[in-house]
DNA sequence: CATCGAGCCCAAAGCGCTTTGGCTTTGGCG
DNA sequence: CGCCAAAGCCAAAGCGCTTTGGGCTCGATG
């Protein structure tokens, strides 16, 4: 109605205005019950005439809380930050602004997370973190326990998993029934292109694959397995390797998209038909940039939307941080998307 | 030396325990000068042996600085977070670590910018932002200068370039360098796959193109260039078409890598070689995931990284916000790196 | 010898909010 | 009518830091 008068600095000035109590205000505007409905209509109308926004440090000081989330992200050896990284801090962010938080990011060297998450800690700079990349002996949980530091895992460690919280994808399941998938077809042969089996969601990839395997009475061959960055360059280098080999394979599982990417082009390159003469199949995280399954590259994958993964982390950090009841795991399920890179292998 | 002792909460706890003010040790651990430094190193050592830092809260709130820079982060049309997102905050988070800034990252839909960079402000959260991705009428600048918020823009709005802090690639240079190197082997038919033009960067490179081509009598055919989204699968669309056209290019230049694979799958589904057949030329921002030039996946490319530029943006927002003398303005040129997808046009 | 200016250090006043404890006023109830 | 609980409001005490405006000591200076 009114337009925007002047600015109102804070609370002292909104109260003598209004003639009220600082204390009345604060109530008034943080949904209190001693202030009768009408002063509070009164003072919140007045406020956002007033363009009136109470300060935040003020306000972190005096309840202790710092209403932000804190999130680590570590620059891998290669000098490189993980390309799943922005769609996942684009899910999460989306419920932080819905639900009032700030997210802090901090990028920093692989070798100086500890004392980032320490810092954070000591400076009250965040009521808790998201952790991210998780690796098999990861010393972070214990840290963060230590600490007292509330925290999600985006992912599993190998301690206990009911100890902490945590969102993963089934990435055992996910990669054993792609494995099974490629095995009814009818392929013996089928070539891993992983990530970093330090990281645990690989190493579970890995395991669901030689599950499969090891259920048709296979065992897998080391010769056409991989661990590495998940990126182009690499998994190109590795196919193009296994192609070259005495017994090529006629399928290969890729940890990636961007994994794929290089595969296909390695496959091309040989003058091979993906789908018909070696099959590619590949976890999706759907970044937003890179429409993978069906329509879009047409790749056969399993997709489970890391953006998600994002929100659920963040909702469920909130509710542990504001001490709601929350359910403390939650396993995603990746979905089989059939796309033209499988097919049964050449007779 | 010593271990670790107990933690100390605040800096009274500390005082008392080395019989001094809280004010010299505010002031010892802030290097003013009214302190001895016998003192002053007395008052460090106890800091740190009893794992001391002063609460953020209460410092912001007393000296009125958020030490903390604010990102804004768009979800675009399609529900997409920028890819060369991830790169640009990597660059900018290493100079605020460095610097002792936080990063605040809000994710937001692209209509509630406006609301976003108010409310950053008045909550104080903030003492500057960079402004990501600037439109040719952009409102958010005019925003900031009457909100009083310091902020540097990564790219350049159609306003007086003198009226602000910027940080920008010569696109308008770098393509009309790339599209002259093209004329030069040979090639009178050239796509262009450009970002949404409402970009100013998009806008800058088609002029640069244009300019090229001007200069070679030419003028650019509609017909064979695009403006959308710089991802595969538009890319991919749009070059299929033009290949399919009655003439069809025998070079297309790319606004991004992501660009310039769409291009490259619908040339060689059309049983063309890239650099022989049709030549390759694109943007290439070094994102960490995608190594593009050389040795990589081979494009010839203009490079720029992006991540430099986030730490330009960075330093010079650091600078402005802490009133030191800045270099306003940093123009970044793009270096041209061939690789193998170009070539002469065939005869 | 009195004076003065460094050199060090301190007490106390904010910064702008939340929260505790208490004070009126009102209305319902025995 | 007297009492009491509930409703509505307030003053003031923090939260933990920075910063202002002294105060004291001591050696140098006229």
């Amino acid at each position: 109605m009114c337009i925007a008068g002047g600015f109102v600095a804070n609370l002292k000035e909104l109260a003598e205005m209004l003639g009220l109590s600082q204390t009345t205000i604060s109530r008034a505007l943080n949904g209190y019950p001693e202030v009768s409905e009408d002063t509070r209509q009164r003072v919140i109308a007045a406020a956002d005439q007033h363009n009136y926004r109470p300060n935040s440090s003020a306000r972190r000081l005096a309840t202790g809380k710092a209403r932000t989330i804190g999130h680590v992200v570590p620059i891998s050896h290669h000098d490189m930050i993980n390309p799943h990284f922005s769609d996942f801090i684009a899910g999460a962010g989306a419920v932080y602004s819905q639900r009032g938080y700030d997210m802090l990011i901090t990028v920093v060297e692989a070798a100086r997370q500890a004392d980032t998450y320490r810092s954070l800690h000591r400076d009250r700079r965040v009521d808790g973190v998201i952790l991210h990349g998780p690796v098999v002996n990861d010393p972070r949980p214990d840290l963060l326990d230590e600490l007292g530091l509330p925290y999600v895992v985006h992912g599993r460690t190998l301690r206990d998993e009911t100890s902490y919280h945590w969102v993963d994808v089934n990435n055992f399941r996910s990669f054993r029934r792609a494995t099974r998938h490629l095995l009814e077809l009818g392929h013996r042969r089928i070539a891993l292109i992983n990530g970093w089996e330090n990281m645990m969601f690989a190493r579970r990839r890995r395991e669901g694959f030689e599950a499969a395997l090891a259920e048709a009475g296979l065992t897998a061959d080391p010769s056409i397995m991989v661990a590495d960055e998940m990126i182009d360059p690499t998994a190109y280098a590795a196919m193009k390797r296994f192609l070259d080999s005495p017994s090529p394979p006629t399928a290969v599982m890729c940890s990636s998209v961007l994994s794929a990417l290089g595969a296909l082009r390695a496959i091309r390159e040989h003058r091979l038909e993906p789908g018909r003469e070696v099959s590619v199949i590949c976890h999706d995280d759907r970044l937003s940039f890179l429409d993978a399954s069906g329509d879009g590259l047409g790749l056969t994958t399993m997709r489970s939307g890391i953006r998600e993964a994002g929100s659920h982390c963040a909702n469920m950090l909130i509710d542990l941080i504001e001490g709601r009841q929350t359910v403390p795991h939650i396993l995603l399920e990746a979905e089989l998307v059939a796309g033209r890179t499988t097919g049964p292998p050449p007779s």
